[in-house]
DNA sequence: TCGTATCTTGACCACTTGGTTAAATATACA
DNA sequence: TGTATATTTAACCAAGTGGTCAAGATACGA
């Protein structure tokens, strides 16, 4: 009795399945989910729509596989928030961490923004349930560093926003950064770099008491 | 020879553009623009499809009319910074009434976010006109205090977008946010600001040299 | 009160788009 | 090599959507 969706499947299957959630990450990143036909996707991975929908059934099956396939990805490097480290170098390190992230993946931050900014329909229970647990895993020992006073008293989750945000929106807002900035993106992310790092390392340390 | 533009507008005319562009706006920031039909703004307007067509002869017109309008709300506290005021209590006070009005015109802050995902296809001239002046022009007062050694030697453009971002976050991203917080609103936004306060106000402040 | 200009909408149209089907073609493998 | 299976696509369909139109309803100044 073997699960029927193990069967063993093709390497045309396996190539072609992959250029599309390649092709449909692109597109459902720039322009949402309702935003974005099959139509395009399939351009975007040369070959017919027909095709595509031979692989995926429907429209959304494609986009949860995206979804999927990137939040997996995604899952953060939240994880690897160290309770034994120093609880500064280990924020400031996350935080490089996410702005690198978003640097070299902004499509993938696009795809999260526009379903959370469209209220989430296919990545609520995500959010409740893995995410959840790992947030909250990460902010008591935010908490912990706070009450060993190895950091100021703010709210763990509301600096786990924080550093989301200000990482994130060198992806999800690039045409407003680009509009703005004058200099290359090297130095763009330079200087972000450079002022996250004083703000978040200076805020974050403890006033002496 | 008045301009035809001017002509006089009808007390019904001003009173349907207003529902329509008030519905429009809650259906242009929960689905963005291609996931927005006619009917549903009709619908939200409480009129027929094609009397929203009447006063607005194009989807596209509402959107643009929508955009305008809230384009001249939003357009920034940050006019507000006062070169002669405390630079760290400016830019606090400049942050709060951010996070106010993400607090109070969610609505607006994900119709711009949209905006933004999707390229800014209807806005950049604005970015690249009012909106650059402003910022150049609010950036060069902060450079100014930086060089005085009043605050922190960040990137004052970066500073901006630390605060946009941080801000608008609680607005764009809400379902993620509902999902990890469990208070309540007034909760979440009371742990946001002294958060942010503790951050910002902390990672400001100029080092003794 | 009347007549005109404005307002409102049901019916309709053209086009886009998600999805189906049948038939042709390529591939794998005994 | 032959055959079953997997792959590909042109042609098609139905639903949804932006937009038009003509005809009736309503508001409002003279």
């Amino acid at each position: 009795m073997s699960n029927p969706a193990l069967k063993k499947r093709t390497r045309i299957q396996v190539e072609n399945e992959d250029r599309i959630i390649a092709a449909a990450l692109d597109v459902f990143a720039t322009n949402g989910y309702r935003g974005s036909t099959v139509d395009q996707i399939a351009l975007a991975a040369s070959m017919s729509k027909a095709n595509v929908l031979y692989y995926f059934n429907r429209k959304q099956a494609i986009y949860t596989a995206v979804l999927q396939r990137t939040v997996s990805v995604w899952l953060d490097p939240l994880d690897q928030l160290d309770p034994a480290g120093d609880p500064i170098e280990e924020i400031w390190r996350y935080t490089r961490e996410k702005l690198q992230m978003s640097r070299e993946a902004p499509h993938a931050s696009r795809l999260f923004a526009n379903e959370i900014l469209q209220g989430a329909p296919s990545i609520t229970p995500f959010l409740h349930n893995e995410l959840k647990t790992l947030v909250r895993n990460k902010c008591s020992i935010i908490q912990t560093w706070i009450d060993r006073g190895q950091l100021a008293p703010v709210v763990p989750l509301n600096l786990v926003f924080l550093i989301w945000s200000a990482t994130q929106h060198y992806a999800d807002f690039e045409p407003q950064i680009n509009a703005l900035h004058d200099g290359d993106e090297d130095a763009l992310f330079a200087d972000a770099e450079r002022t996250l790092k004083m703000i978040i390392t200076n805020g974050l340390r403890p006033s002496v008491s």
